[in-house]
Parts: structure tokens; sequence; C-alpha cells
DNA sequence: CGGACGTTTCGGTGAGCGCCGAAGTGTGCG
DNA sequence: CGCACACTTCGGCGCTCACCGAAACGTCCG
């Protein structure tokens, strides 16, 4: 439907492109894996999404081509990755607006297991999520350095704040400092932007929070607890 | 590849289907036409898109059952909306995504006309967008009633200037106050939110502007010019 | 009541596409 | 140099789905 001659509106006809990229399940599978923010090779994805290598490779150059993911090849492996925060935003948006369903099946025993670990805390591209997001945002909103009530915003005080605690901002580039990103376990907005991307590699750096497995889960540690406690006042029993 | 048996994950099979409902030429010149903000009949929509009405009936029936219209029956007419402003923000972010291929060809005189009024002024779902949304949002910003440096949010001073100016805000539901929408043809945020939708529905009660045909854009009027000109400082020229 | 009209249902058709395995290409390592 | 490994290309299979026209169903109106 998409190879005929282009008599209809150029615009719907990208739009029905665009969205045929996350409209296969194999390929949907790759985007949520890789909303962790990190590279994945193609034969990770493969077996990550059960299909023959062959089948991943031509998914992949679909999801290059289309500008959702950018590649990087080093040596005989091909490492993608989600192409920019807009697309990461699509994706987010997408994965937000399914959950309705999703939310409603833990499924068995591991899965369960594993779902209660992402719900506890999670990168969701390349901020914080999960109630360890939701926690560190309703903190943030607490104390005044964030302000939610009038859009999504930080406040001239949380200006301030993240250089003060040693986490820098750069504020160059049109992606905004702070937007709200919907999370899809708390259904609640949490920090995304410059300012949720510069907390999350600070919380991973300083070795506040570690990754759990392969999955995009994290863990919160007792130096994180500490930190969290001292800077924001977030109590250790809110996390778990 | 929907139908297999789902030993796949859920949540991919989710998205995917989701995405599936855009990922059709038909469909998703249906749902930019919607971005309008109103409800269309099932036949003007088949006329819109040039397909026999049996085609466009099977259409709505999966996006209705998909979650991203609503819609209400009257008599022997069948009136279809965007479901909520999640689903008109998941197609405008969509359309934002695809904007980049699209903005590089105003195809015949007709359309390139149609396209420069729409770049102008129109409704974006439920809000104000083109050229005229652009300027009333940086209006906005400029006056200290928006903040768009550390998010997007309405200061103090905003939040009592809709009031003052007679435009009511709905500060129930979860919708936020502000929220940054991406517009198509500048490429630069402007003001969507219940403030957003406020706003053009003031702008529209009033008689500020008037919309344009059967499509979404809309023309200031004399009365407009002269009530952005005292409310915000907007210019005329600063509309054409 | 009967015709006009908007919408829906149904069968059939053709195109697109996801999948695989096998064979091919290129890289790295012993 | 040659094997192992990661990935890609290709041919073929089977399923899905958008499309249409014809016919059925409701509603409105004269």
């Amino acid at each position: 439907m998409l190879g005929r001659m282009s008599t209809k509106d150029p615009r719907a006809a990208g739009l029905a492109r665009l969205a045929s990229l996350a409209a296969d399940e194999t390929r949907a599978a790759c985007l949520l894996a890789l909303l962790d923010g990190r590279a994945w090779t193609a034969g990770e994805l493969a077996r990550h999404c059960r299909v023959a290598a062959s089948t991943l490779s031509e998914h992949l150059g679909k999801l290059v081509a289309g500008g959702l993911l950018a590649e990087e090849r080093q040596g005989r492996h091909r490492y993608v990755r989600l192409a920019d925060a807009r697309a990461a935003q699509l994706v987010e948006d997408l994965a937000a607006l399914v959950a309705p369903d999703a939310a409603a099946r833990p499924r068995t025993l591991r899965q369960s297991g594993a779902g209660s670990a992402m719900a506890r805390g999670r990168t969701c591209y390349d901020h914080l999520a999960g109630r360890l997001g939701i926690a560190v945002t309703d903190a943030l909103t607490a104390r005044g350095l964030l302000r939610q009530d009038t859009g999504f915003a930080l406040t001239d005080a949380g200006l301030r704040w993240f250089p003060a605690a040693g986490i820098a901002l750069d504020r160059q580039g049109r992606r905004p400092l702070a937007r709200a990103c919907l999370d899809w376990t708390e259904r609640r907005p949490h920090l995304a932007g410059v300012a949720g991307a510069a907390l999350c590699r600070h919380a991973l750096g300083a070795g506040w929070c570690v990754r759990i497995g392969s999955e995009r889960a994290v863990k919160v540690t007792e130096t994180g607890e500490r930190a969290l406690s001292e800077l924001l006042g977030i109590e250790a029993a809110a996390l778990r």
C-alpha cells in the first residue's frame, strides 16, 4: 500500500512510513530494548528477539534507513542505538500509550520478578524511571527545584542546584533542559531532558545505582541511598 | 506477524499493534485530518482520502478499537474524533518527526497555496500552530508569562494573566497546564496543554480568528489583530 | 410507505512483507 | 594462512491486509 504512486498526501505517506517502522513486533522489541540508551550489537538483538540473525539484519537496515536508529561499525560488529532524543521520545510516547494493556498481566514468576525490578528502578533512554525516577522527580519538586503545577520546568533554584551538586548541565543545543516523560509503571511524569540525562549519568558514574543484568533495570546502592537522602531527602523506604 | 502466539514480549506486541494503526497511508491521512480537533463523518474522511466508503469504514473500526479515535453516532452519521489529548500528542509527535522530509516539497501551486495558509496559522488538535501559534508563544515568553529556558511552564505572572484576559484555565484533570508541541512548519515548540487549548478556544470564540474552508487553516481577523496587539504586543506584520 | 443516502458487511484479489536457511562477505585470532 | 565468527544477501514460502464492488442495513424525508 505504500509502494503505489503517491497520488495521496505526502505528509500522510511519511507518517505511515515512520509508524510502519514500529509496527512490527520484532522491531518494536528492538526499540524497547534500545530504550536503555546503550548500543547493542545485531547479534544481541537477534537473540533478545529470538529470530534469525538474517531476519534481524533486515530489520536494522529499515530502522537505520528510517532514521530511528544510528549505527556504528566496529570490526565485525554492528552497534546500533536510538538515533537521538526525538527518536527516543517517540518510543517513550508509544510505550506509555500502550501501558494500560500491558500493565494488566505480569506473566510468569520469572517475568513478574524482572518486572518488579524494572518497576523499582530503570533507565528510560538516558534518564531515570520507575519508582526511583518518580522519587527523584517528586523530591526535586517538593524542594522547589522543579515546577510541575504550571507545566514542567526547572526553577531558578533548580538551575543553581545541579551545578552545586556537581552535576553539569549542558545548555547548548535545542534539547530542553527539563521535559516530562510519562512513566509506564507509575503512570505519572518523571524528569527527562538535559537535566534528567545529566542526573542519570551522574547517578551511574558516582555509583548511586548500578545496572542489573543486561536489561534496563537498575538497583540503588548504599552509597546511592546516602546521597539521595542527603541531597534530596529521599528515604530509602520509598525506593522499595 | 501479529497473529502468532505471543511467545514474545507482550509490551512489544502492544507497541507494534498501536503503531500499526498509523502505519497505513489512508489511516495516517485520517489522523492528520482529525488533528483539527473536530469530529468528521466517515463519508467526509472517505472523500478526503479518496477511497471507497467501505474501505474507510474498516479503517475507522480499527482506529476506534485501538483507542486512537472516539466515535459518536448521530442518526445515519458516524462522527469520529481523536480520542483524547494523549492520542493527539502521539499524532503530533509522529508528524513533527516526519516534517524534515515533507517540508522539502511544496507540490502544485494549489497545494503550496493551501500550504502557505497552513503555515500562517492553523489549529493543531485544540491549540494554535503555525506562525500564529509561534508568535503567540514567543510573545507570552517575551512578556515573562511563559518560561522556555528551563523547560516549558507558565510563570506565576502567566498564571494570573490568563484569567485577567478573560481566559479561564481548568486546573482539574491530569492534563498539564502548559506543554511544548513541536511545530512542523516552524520547527520550534509552540504552546499546547490546557493553556494552549483555552487560548485557542477563546481566540475562535471571540472572533480573533476564523477557520478557512474545511481544513485546519485559520485566518486572523482585524478584531484579532487588535486584540493580539493590545494584549500581547504582537504586530500584525508578524502574522503574514 | 418508498426512495435517497450514509454506513457496514462480505467475498475475492493482489501486493507487501516477515520469516527462514543457505550461501556469501568481511573481520579477527591463533 | 586458515578457521571461527558476525553479519549480509538471496530465494522462497506463507500470511496478512488494503482495496474494491455488490449487497444489506438503518435512518431520514417526502
